[in-house]
DNA sequence: GCGAAGTTTTGATCCCCATCAAGTTTTTGC
DNA sequence: GCAAAAACTTGATGGGGATCAAAACTTCGC
C-alpha cells in the first residue's frame, strides 16, 4: 500500500486508464482493427510520450495534424492575453482528447501544459482521414460535437452564477468525469492548484479558498494535501444547481 | 430607397445570403456535385423553411439528425435552468450553421428560436454521411473544430472581464461576423433585445443599457432603433482588448 | 391608428467578490 | 533534509455591477 506522501510523479504514473476507456480506442486500439489498418498504426500512436510537470504539449500557432489522448495524468490548456495573463480555458485528466480546436487551423490555439507527469498519445490526423477506418469519421465527428456541448456547459457554469456555485459545479464535474472513468466519483486528487481553479472559473484565489473553508465547515467535502473527498453529494449538487 | 420604418418581417427577408457564402455551399449547391449526387439532394435540403419571429426552430430533447443553414435573419439558442430561467449560449445570424452541438446526442440539447422572420435550410446528416460526398467529412470536422474554438474565444469573453469589454467584444465580434458575410462591420441592425444581449454576457440589462450611453457619449457608438453605427472601430477595439 | 405590452433608460442603494495585506502551510530544489 | 519559493488561508476594505424603482420610449395586436 503506497502512502500520501508519495511523490506526484509516481501518483501520476499509477492508474493509467486503460485504451478500452479511452475515447479513441476504436481507432487507436489495435484489436479493434483488420490487420490491413494494423499496419498504418505509426509507433507513435501507439506508444504515449511522457510529459513532466509543467511540460508544454503544445503552443498556440505551433503546427499540429494531430490529436491527442491522455493516457493518464493531467494536462491544463490556456491562452495568454494582450496584458500577459493566462486565462485557462479547460482542465483535461485521464481518458480525455485535447487538440480538437486545433483541427480547423491546423495548428495549436491554446497552450496546454502538464499538471503533474503525465502520459498522451499522439493521434495523427492523416491516420484519422485515411480512407475506410469504419466509422471513424463520424466517430470523431460525435467526440467534437460532444465537445462543443462540453464547452456550453462549462460557459453555463460561469456566467450568471455564484461563486459558490462554480466551486460546487466544478468539484461535481470532476466527480463525474471520474467516475464515468471508472475511478472514485467522492475521493479524488485535484492536480491543479487553487489559482489555477479561480482563473479557470473568473473568482480570486481567495474566493475559491474561502469557498473550499466554508464547503468544510458545512461537512460538504475535506481536503487532505490535494486529495479531496466529496462528504456529502446530494448537498453539493444542491448548491451546484 | 426603402425608409428606416420598415417592418421586421421585411428587414428580415431582404438581403438572404448567397449559397456561395454559406458554409454548407460545399455539400448543399447542386453546382459543387456531379449530377448523382444531386439526386441525393431532397427537397428540405435545398428549399429554406421560413421562422417567423419567436417560432422554435428546434427544442431539447426533441430527435433531430440535421444541420441547420442560417439563409436569412438570426436566432438565438439558449438552455433553461432549473428554476426557469433562460440562459443564452449563442446568437446566429445569415450565412451560420446550428445544430452542431446535437450530432452526439441525435437530438437537440437547446432551444433555439428565431429573433426575427427567418429562412434556414435543412441540411439532413444522413446525406452527410453518404458515403463518397468528397472531402464533405473533412470539411464538416473543420467546421465542428472552429466551433469549439469561437465557444472558447466567447468564454474568453466572458470570465474575467468588465462589462464594459464584454459589450465591446460583442459588438466588434457582431461586426466582425457581418463584414465577413459580405455586410458593413461598421453599420448594422442588433436583431436581439438589450436584455438578450445582457444574457448573453452575463450582465444586468441595466449595466448594458448604461455601456451603450456611455459609448455613446464617447462618440463609439451611435443607434437608431435597432440599427448600430460604428463610429469608432479602433477606440471600441482597444476598450474590448 | 390607438391602447397595451414590452423594451430601454436613468437614478439610488446594496452586496458579492476583487483587491490588498500578512501570516501559515506545503512543496520544491539543491 | 533544509532553506527558499510557492501555494494556501484568513482578515479588512472598496468598488463594479446587481437589484429595486420608476419613467420614457418603441413595438405590437386588434
Amino acid at each position: 500500500m503506497q502512502h500520501a506522501a508519495k511523490s506526484q510523479h509516481e501518483v501520476a504514473m499509477r492508474n493509467p486508464i486503460q485504451c478500452n476507456q479511452c475515447s479513441m480506442q476504436s481507432i487507436c486500439v489495435p484489436a479493434g482493427l483488420v490487420s490491413s489498418d494494423v499496419e498504418l498504426l505509426d509507433k507513435s500512436s501507439r506508444e504515449p510520450h511522457v510529459y513532466n510537470k509543467r511540460a508544454m504539449v503544445y503552443s498556440p500557432d505551433q503546427p499540429m495534424h494531430s490529436l491527442f489522448a491522455i493516457k493518464s495524468g493531467s494536462v491544463k490548456c490556456y491562452t495568454i492575453d494582450s496584458e500577459g495573463k493566462q486565462q485557462i480555458t479547460s482542465f483535461h485528466l485521464a481518458g480525455d482528447i485535447i487538440g480538437m480546436e486545433s483541427i480547423a487551423k491546423g495548428a495549436a490555439v491554446t497552450y496546454c501544459e502538464a499538471l503533474e507527469t503525465s502520459m498522451l498519445c499522439e493521434i495523427k490526423l492523416s491516420r484519422l482521414f485515411a480512407q475506410n477506418f469504419n466509422g471513424v469519421d463520424k466517430n470523431l465527428l460525435q467526440l467534437l460535437s460532444k465537445r462543443i456541448g462540453q464547452r456550453n456547459v462549462h460557459y453555463l457554469n460561469v456566467v450568471n452564477t455564484t461563486a459558490e456555485q462554480r466551486v460546487a459545479s466544478f468539484l461535481m464535474a470532476m466527480g463525474d468525469y471520474l467516475h464515468e472513468h471508472g475511478f472514485s466519483r467522492q475521493e479524488f486528487r485535484l492536480p491543479m492548484t487553487r489559482t489555477d481553479i479561480a482563473n479557470y472559473l473568473g473568482l480570486a484565489v481567495e474566493t475559491v479558498s474561502r469557498i473550499f473553508t466554508s464547503f468544510k465547515n458545512q461537512g460538504l467535502i475535506a481536503t487532505q494535501q490535494s486529495i479531496l473527498t466529496i462528504k456529502n453529494l446530494q448537498e453539493l449538487q444542491k448548491i451546484a444547481a
